[in-house]
DNA sequence: GTCTATATACGGATAGAC
DNA sequence: GTCTATCCGTATATAGAC
């Protein structure tokens, strides 16, 4: 018995499946899907594109498989922040998680994700639900989960039924006119995001903090 | 002297100009720039691809004045809604006026602007400054605007600095997640958009009610 | 200005040798 | 599996007649 020829491979010389794929990757997100070609990404590869179509199907499937590793990589399980969990002071802690959320959603990856994913949507219908599955969805469920914790724990006030729609809004207010400017290469309206969050922190807190604490 | 040929174009038949503009409209917007066709939009013009051609420079340029035209039509000129200027009851007022943006932001017209614009930025920066600018910006501008006269009347009481920061978070509020799946083609979390709408001026009415009324 | 016909190029996909 | 060479459709853009 021979010493698995995949360690090999994985420590010494990735595979060429995993080059197309890697080629693959730069390519889509930087040019999006049309004005991708497979001649390019064949020469990004150091492949022949011949080979290219003895690992994928074809560039729609190729795309797909791209597509949903990004997902994965960016958005994939984060866990709930121990600032959240050992949270004395709401609205610092909310902050914080908001300047994280901000720098995600702002991110070059997250950012040529969600063009390339949007560009194509009406005609790969599957990929836009691979995107939505793997990105958003989680997040929005993790976000609930925090208010939930936050209520319980007698730091917030939001009514559990109510905590799905106020999660959305939260995330909503985040990636909003900066997040549309980013996708369109708008310059930037403002640097320091922090006032506006403050701002976004704020209206959550006038609604929903506890009877029993001093609000602001 | 004779009557202005132009008037006898504009009512009984469209130039060639209008009918290309048209044609190329609604193939750009159904497919995205990159997989339409001079072809197709001569097609649909019942012109030559060579008459397009003595028309507008180039693809590009006849996609940059279809955008442009689109943005003008579907977020052009609107006038502040009387409703907000007779308002006696903030909540309800707001509530509609939310009801109406999230209308707007979901039409077909708007969702297929959206992408075809989004899609193409990276490489034509000028047509997402275009939409930005026609689009965005005066939906801000007029928020504001309603915010600050809302306030004057006691109504509302965001200060006027706060005003644009404020706008910008109830927009975002409403452009999230509804907008992100229809984008996707991802199918509607919800069909009545009320509820969601509720808390969202909610929100807004915890924080920025005036302290002499009542605010629930 | 408007047409028909065409130049020219490029992209996705495959055939066939090794 | 991997390569070279190529097929074939389609795309943008133009030439030249009317």
């Amino acid at each position: 018995m021979s010493r698995p020829k995949k360690i090999i491979d994985d420590m010494e010389t990735p595979s060429k499946h995993d080059c197309i794929l890697t080629a693959a990757q730069e390519i889509f997100l930087e040019t999006g899907y049309g004005a991708a070609s497979m001649d390019a990404v064949a020469a990004r590869a150091n492949v022949s594109k011949a080979t290219i179509y003895a690992h994928f199907d074809n560039k729609r499937a190729l795309f797909e498989q791209v597509i949903q590793g990004r997902c994965r990589r960016v958005f994939g399980n984060r866990d709930i922040p121990s600032y959240i969990g050992d949270a004395q002071d709401v609205r610092s802690a909310l902050c914080r998680l908001a300047n994280d959320m901000m720098r995600i959603i702002l991110s070059p990856e997250a950012l040529a994700i969600n063009r390339a994913v949007l560009a194509e949507a009406p005609r790969l219908p599957e990929v836009g639900e691979t995107f939505y599955a793997a990105g958003p969805v989680p997040a929005l469920a993790r976000l609930t989960r925090m208010l939930n914790d936050l209520t319980r724990r007698g730091l917030l006030a939001v009514p559990e039924k109510e905590a799905p729609l106020v999660a959305e809004l939260f995330l909503n207010m985040l990636k909003g006119d900066a997040h549309l400017r980013a996708l369109l290469g708008v310059a930037p309206r403002r640097d320091d995001h922090r006032p506006l969050l403050a701002v976004a922190v704020d209206l959550v807190l006038a609604r929903y903090a506890p009877a029993n604490e001093a609000s602001r």
